[in-house]
DNA sequence: AGTTCCATTTTGGTATGACCAGACTAACGA
DNA sequence: TCGTTAGTCTGGTCATACCAAAATGGAACT
């Protein structure tokens, strides 16, 4: 039996490929490449490891597609720091094709209304005079603009990150952003009228008053309503085009 | 944002590589190319789409790094449909970078705690019959390998996993796998012992007869108890390799 | 016939070398 | 000084070749 010297791993990837990847990956996390710095021109790599340009584009496109570079067209790629963000980017793909299946975005949905309810629960426990000040402000900026459609949509995602942020847990806001991004396509179809935006807007006050109010089972069974109201508006849309 | 393969650009991804890579991904979206199915070698696809090796290749590396296709070394890469578990693999890489950060540990389990709150407080509203006995069988097998080191770290394991499965939503399952993936490295370095584990297996009995109570309020206070006990192990590992 | 084993063919991994076109740079002329 | 332009740099693509491991099919054996 023929043994592989070093790898003890399951030779996933390409041998000589995948070491440049984690020489590379190692060199970004110990900040010797540092964000924002371009890497070293193809040809320069070759040279200086001894490898195939063939090799090197593997591993810079591997890095590339693992998010931890940024590779425009014809441009030095660009060492960038990984975030929560960035790791739900790269799995945008997989996930938008999740949720063309049967009932991938019901799923989906479930998740965010567990996590709502969980944020709007823990924030009726545990936000301070800060918190609630800019959730109140996020409230009354959703008010304002009930009449106009676009920028209501807008002020409502606000109100909703928030609530994210609130939770002091950086990893929240960045599933927010994911949610968004995910769910936005379901969700711009739906005809948005005034009535519509102002029962919204009464479910983003009970919210704040459940979380002002410190009463997290009111906090989560407004929240619940809200979220609930929200799918029966997106299951129409889909139900009418998907039948 | 990342260079999302769909890009409106006229030049943004590579222009050739990355049409092949949508082409790909298309075929398998629509189940031309069903799960479990090899692709073509390289040189038939080469000679199909008169593409050169080179591109081909890389088209077929961004499959195989976005986790639609499964690549082994020298295998031919094998269609994989996507599921929330895979999509949640090709995240790994970040993550695990943003673990080594200062609080990223800390983050992601408090983001685990959220959840598993979320879960047993569900569970103690809505679990039904098969779910509890599912449950009470899980927590039967904990107790009895209270003595035995790593069975009883999978029985724990299984517990956990059992609250994730009852909530009925099949995303959560997979984002159990990845809490155990990305977490495990840290825990297991703890030392064990039986009387540890008697605390457990007593958390774990709390949290199953707050549920068969249906009391969400005391299924929440274990959970957190038993999560919070889980956490203080890990941080003293912690506190001792990175002082 | 069924199984084992080996030689041949496939096929993926790597290495070269070449060429193009967009981006970059520096010298040049108004 | 500033805008233009020619030359260079660099990534994207292509064609070819070779190697080693995997798949394949048939010969040899039980």
């Amino acid at each position: 039996m023929v043994n592989s010297p070093d790898d003890s791993h399951v030779d996933s990837g390409h041998r000589a490929a995948d070491e440049l990847f984690r020489t590379f990956e190692g060199m970004i996390q110990s900040g010797e490449l540092p964000d924002g710095m371009p890497l070293p021109p193809e040809r320069e790599i070759v040279e200086r490891y001894g490898l195939s340009r063939t090799v090197v584009r593997e591993a810079i496109l591997a890095l590339s597609n693992k998010g931890l570079i940024e590779a425009r067209p014809r441009f030095r790629p660009v060492v960038r720091k990984p975030s929560f963000d960035t790791a739900l980017d790269t799995v945008g793909n997989v996930v938008n094709r999740l949720l063309e299946e049967e009932s991938g975005v019901k799923n989906l949905f479930d998740m965010r209304v567990m996590v709502e309810v969980a944020l709007s629960r823990n924030a009726a426990t545990q936000a301070n005079r800060e918190d609630i000040s800019r959730l109140k402000e996020a409230l009354e900026a959703n008010e304002a603009e009930i009449y106009n459609m676009d920028r209501f949509f807008e002020t409502d995602i606000q109100f909703h990150r928030i609530l994210y942020e609130m939770s002091g847990n950086p990893i929240l806001p960045s599933i927010h952003k994911a949610y968004i991004t995910w769910l936005q396509p379901n969700w711009v179809k739906m005809p948005t009228r005034p009535e519509r935006n102002q029962l919204n807007f009464e479910s983003h006050t009970a919210i704040y008053n459940a979380i002002l109010m410190r009463d997290p089972d009111e906090a989560e069974l407004v929240t619940r309503k809200h979220l609930s109201d929200a799918w029966d508006q997106i299951n129409n849309i889909l139900m009418r085009s998907k039948p």
